[in-house]
DNA sequence: TTGTTTTCATACTAACCAGTCTAGCACTTG
DNA sequence: CAAGTGCTAGACTGGTTAGTATGAAAACAA
């Protein structure tokens, strides 16, 4: 998997990758919480190192940017989600997925940086696509496979429920935290999980009786 | 209902209502290509008038944006959505809400609107919660009306399932037209119709026998 | 016509920002 | 010690922006 940032590395030395991971938690801080707007200035202020540092490691603001993007995409995908969840029945193993999706509500990192992957998706239409393809499109795969492989259901269409549940609990993710739905709106997250195992177990062995 | 915007009046002639008629235009154009960070400048371009004409009709950036996005909310909360379709069947009715709001993926205003709204819910968290109020809470609660009526299907949780409905749906939205993913992993609308009907259908009936 | 209101074009302000430059400081290595 | 390398603080350039000011041209009303 190529990465995007065309970032400079001018130092191989260990006091170099050290301020180049000063820059990007800061750069993490800053973007995360004001968006790609955010000033190269607050960012060099946040990280505690010289405006010049962040420009001698990073080519301009859109490398730093793309970096931090890549970089996130990367610790979110290798959070949660290991394989021998594959080895659980059907039940456990949906209300597994539910879970691991739904605890991200709390993490403010990743909050944030689904609302800045959205919102930015118009200035750069590439990272939203790094998105998709890294994160969306695998976490899907693995859940219609799932679906297919186990004997306990029956779907006509594995990929599109798997694209049902999986949308169901992003968009949770969305109205409730991005949204600030909770407010307005509030349900706890264990009442959505309940409902999507069973709305999935229901709807698969009836769809298995029908065949 | 009250609204957010706090723009001055300085004029209830027809001339003046059709200035700030040209205005609201230019900034649909402008804000939902640009996003917030558009200029005042390019607006008033955009709109054909003179900046002070601008500034004349609404306080800052601010209430032109919020009244904006308050325009643009009703704008689609008369459209589609009509109350005959209530009294459809289950499968009909189903199928009818899911065209209905896919068909909103052909939208470029509303699609910018979506991503807009996301985007800067960080900056404007008003506004979202605004959408929310009154697009995704009432949509929702009619979505769940209907599901605790109808007694073809009988769910334990017709709420949660509304929202799995209406969950599923949005994403489609977000994550074809907005994330980009048509591309990287395609998939016809119909298809995902199909299966949500699928879903619902064979989960309520059956949730009905278990009962 | 005369007076009032709205719009127009333009220029201006004060602030902000990306990116560059300079000159000196600190550390490491030979 | 000496040379090299990365870091720092700060100033600077050229450009952009929100919002204001001005003075004249229209549009309208009496």
């Amino acid at each position: 998997m190529k990465t995007i940032s065309d970032e400079q590395k001018p130092s191989l030395s260990p006091r170099g990758a050290e301020k180049r991971e000063k820059i990007l938690e800061g750069a993490l801080r800053v973007f995360l919480a004001q968006g790609y707007s955010a000033s190269m200035d607050a960012i060099a202020a946040e990280a505690g190192v010289a405006k010049q540092t962040v420009y001698s490691h990073f080519k301009d603001k859109h490398s730093l940017f793309s970096a931090l993007i890549d970089r996130l995409l990367d610790h979110f995908l290798t959070a949660g989600m290991t394989q021998e969840i594959l080895l659980l029945d059907a039940p456990s193993f949906i209300r597994k997925v539910a879970q691991i999706s739904l605890s991200r509500m709390d993490d403010w990192e990743y909050v944030s940086l689904l609302r800045l992957i959205i919102g930015e998706s118009g200035r750069f239409p590439e990272l939203s696509e790094l998105y998709v393809a890294r994160m969306v499109k695998p976490g899907i795969q693995k859940l219609a496979d799932y679906l297919r492989a186990n004997d306990q259901l029956r779907f006509s269409d594995p990929d599109a429920v798997a694209r049902i549940i999986h949308g169901s609990l992003i968009n949770f993710v969305i109205s409730q935290e991005i949204m600030h739905g909770k407010h307005a709106m509030p349900m706890p997250r264990e009442r959505m999980i309940n409902s999507i195992v069973d709305l999935v177990l229901f709807a698969g062995e009836a769809s298995k009786q029908a065949s």
